[in-house]
DNA sequence: CGGCTGATTGAGCTATGTCAAGGGCAGTGG
DNA sequence: CCACTGCCCTTGACATAGCTCAATCAGCCG
């Protein structure tokens, strides 16, 4: 991966964000009101608590955000890829982060400070529009999780992980965002033993295949099958 | 309860709904578009799965927001209360409903169909600001929620549940919505039996009474370190 | 080679779910 | 007014998924 700051005017992200329905003029000047931060794997974008400073576009590499539940056990509430929005709920809410961002793997993040943000949220009806649709996706996915993890067996949110994290994004995405054992774990509202239990039983049935730690599907529709069978 | 049909102009939880961003001429407009129903304790507003056909605003009485898990269980995402907007994020989204609204008392809830929300949320920004803001709250809790109930044991979620159901909406709210034992299990990601015992432990330590089916809190103090005991 | 980090496996425990049997209260109908 | 019925609530006994703790293993890097 090249370390070269992204130009919003050419971005190949920008298509896929909200800014999409930016014209010229807007782009330019949301191009000069942000920075861009290179990250390493397991770098802070943000904490949870602190006070939320701007908008947060993904230029390349993958965040997780997650809240840490009781016991210090890691939550994550998802994974955001290649042109997501981050961070930016808070300054809607006028709240602190309700939860932290850190990198997955090596990743560019451009920040647009909160004025600049709030001021295409008050002035573009379309760019306003598009962030609220995103946020409405986003809660309805929250919801789903919620009840997958109050009811759904381990084996079958595991199977659901699997399934999602590997085909999700199929556009900007590398196929295979690589999580440890362990966030696979906190993706999933488990331990880190229990995930590589059932993975380890995926793998005796002939579901996955497991190359050097990393997990390859083999059987897409055995995985729903695992998923389904306890509906 | 008068069954007297709310009228916009003159309805008391208009303030504390983002209709008090509305103008004289608009608030008529939505009066007119508007129709009102009631419901009584247990019927359906609204399906998960069904096509959504507009906005449902409280006027009086609470609602459930569910989705059925694994083996048909009910899961509570949240408690509506009078001013509170439901069924609308469908809309924003263009799907189908995510999750089913339930009376859990006798209700009068208003609708507004679809184009005259939509129209309010185009041509009135601090409407739409405002609607945003409260979808943005929400997914914030929803998180929380969905992390509590990944790591935090039922015990603490039952007390958290306690404490928000009395203490929540002293302002619209008549003070203790009466959910039965199985409505509180749902609301808590648990079941029937699992609520009752702790329950009946809370009764024992003296935390809570309950005359009558009804659960009255006692010991605010101790709720709250049953709450936090975990982290 | 030694030390490190993450993955894996085992053994045992516990919280929580399941199944089954009362118990109490409210409403109904005689 | 009382018996009947049905709906919850409650409790007990039991089963088990999933958590904890601890030991071992497999790459990887200096």
């Amino acid at each position: 991966m090249k370390n070269e700051t992204p130009d919003c005017r050419t971005c190949s992200v920008r298509d896929v964000t909200p800014f999409e329905h930016c014209n010229r003029d807007q782009v330019l000047e949301v191009q000069f009101a942000k920075s861009c931060n290179f990250y390493k794997k397991g770098q802070f974008i943000f904490s949870e608590n602190s006070l939320p400073i701007g908008l947060f576009c993904i230029s390349s590499g993958h965040l997780k955000l997650v809240k840490y539940g009781s016991g210090g056990k890691e939550q994550i509430l998802r994974i955001a890829k290649p042109g997501d929005f981050v961070g930016f709920r808070s300054l809607i809410t006028r709240r602190r982060y309700n939860a932290s961002a850190i990198a997955v793997s090596d990743a560019a993040v451009c920040l647009l400070p909160r004025k600049d943000f709030q001021h295409l949220l008050n002035t573009n009806h379309e760019f306003s529009a598009e962030i609220m649709q995103r946020v409405c996706e986003l809660a309805e996915k929250t919801e789903n999780k919620l009840t997958d993890i109050a009811y759904k067996p381990a084996r079958g949110r595991i199977a659901d992980a699997l399934l999602l994290l590997s085909n999700a994004d199929t556009e900007l995405c590398q196929k295979d965002i690589q999580l440890s054992r362990e966030e696979l774990a906190g993706f999933t509202g488990t331990v880190k033993e229990t995930a590589i239990r059932i993975l380890s039983e995926f793998k005796r049935n002939n579901l996955i295949a497991i190359k050097k730690r990393k997990i390859e599907i083999l059987d897409i529709g055995g995985l729903e099958q695992m998923s389904n069978q306890f509906d």
